[in-house]
DNA sequence: CCCTGATCCTTGCAAAGCAAGGTACCCTGT
DNA sequence: ACAGGGTACCTTGCTTTGCAAGGATCAGGG
C-alpha cells in the first residue's frame, strides 16, 4: 500500500520499443533530437534523455532508417533534422504487427483473469 | 559466434517483462525452470531459452520474489520448484499497473491513426 | 567580450537476453 | 553391470541498449 508513489518505473521496459516510438513520431514529418525528447517526455511513461536519444539515432541513421538535414534555427545553433526514409517506414509498419502481437501475449500472462 | 541477426527479431522487446511474466505464470502454482521454458514458448513471441530463464530465476530468488525447494521427478533428476512470495505477489500486482499504463503509452504513438 | 541557453555529441557503466558449454541424475536395454 | 539417452540443473561470455555525466560549439543580450 505504501507503493502509491510515481515511482522508478522499469526502465528496461523502453527497451526494443524506443526504437520505434522515435520512429513514429517522424512519421508526421521531420524532427530534431531534443523536440523529440521533449515529446517523449510529456507521453506518460516514456521519459529519456540526450544520453538515450543521441546514439539511437545514430544507430537509426547507421541502419538507413532515418535521414537527416541542418537547418538553421530562429535562435541558437543549427539543427539536425531526422525523416524516415522508405526503409525506415516499411520497419515501423513491420514493428506495428510485432508489438501488437507482443502486447497480447503480455497481456494475456500478466493480467489477472477475471473468475467469473 | 554468428552474432544474432538484429533483423530478425523482436529480441530486445521482451526485455524488462520477461521478469514478470515468469512471475504472473507462478500465480497458480509453483513451476521448475524447463516447464517455464516450455510454456513461455507455447506463447506467441515469448520463445526465451533455458540461458535466460535460470540467471532470470536466480535474480528473482536473490530479490526475495520467489522461493524455492526441490521436489523429485517421477523420471529424471530432482526439480528445483520455484514459488512466488508475497512480496513477489506484490511487485506483480504493481508491475500490471504500470505495463498497462506503458502499453497504452506505446499502442497511442506507434499505431496509425484512423484517418477520418 | 563574457554569460546564458540551445544544440550537438561522446564516454563509460549496468542490466538482461541468449547461445553454447558443462555437470549430474535416473531409467532402460543389452 | 554398465552404456546411452533423456531430463534437469547451472555458468560463461557476448551483445545490445538505456542512461548519467561530461564536453564542444554556436547565437544573442547585457
Amino acid at each position: 500500500m505504501a507503493a502509491a508513489r510515481p515511482e522508478a518505473l522499469p526502465g528496461q521496459l523502453r527497451r526494443g520499443t524506443l526504437e520505434y516510438c522515435v520512429l513514429a513520431l517522424l512519421r508526421p514529418g521531420e524532427r530534431y533530437a531534443l523536440d523529440l525528447v521533449r515529446e517523449l517526455g510529456a507521453v506518460d511513461g516514456m521519459v529519456t534523455s540526450e544520453g538515450t536519444i543521441y546514439p539511437l539515432l545514430s544507430r537509426l541513421r547507421r541502419d538507413g532508417l532515418v535521414e537527416t538535414a541542418w537547418h538553421e534555427s530562429p535562435s541558437g545553433p543549427p539543427r539536425r533534422y531526422y525523416q524516415l526514409t522508405a526503409t525506415g517506414r516499411d520497419r515501423l509498419d513491420q514493428f506495428v504487427g510485432e508489438w501488437i502481437r507482443f502486447r497480447d501475449a503480455v497481456d494475456l500472462l500478466v493480467i489477472p483473469k477475471e473468475i467469473p
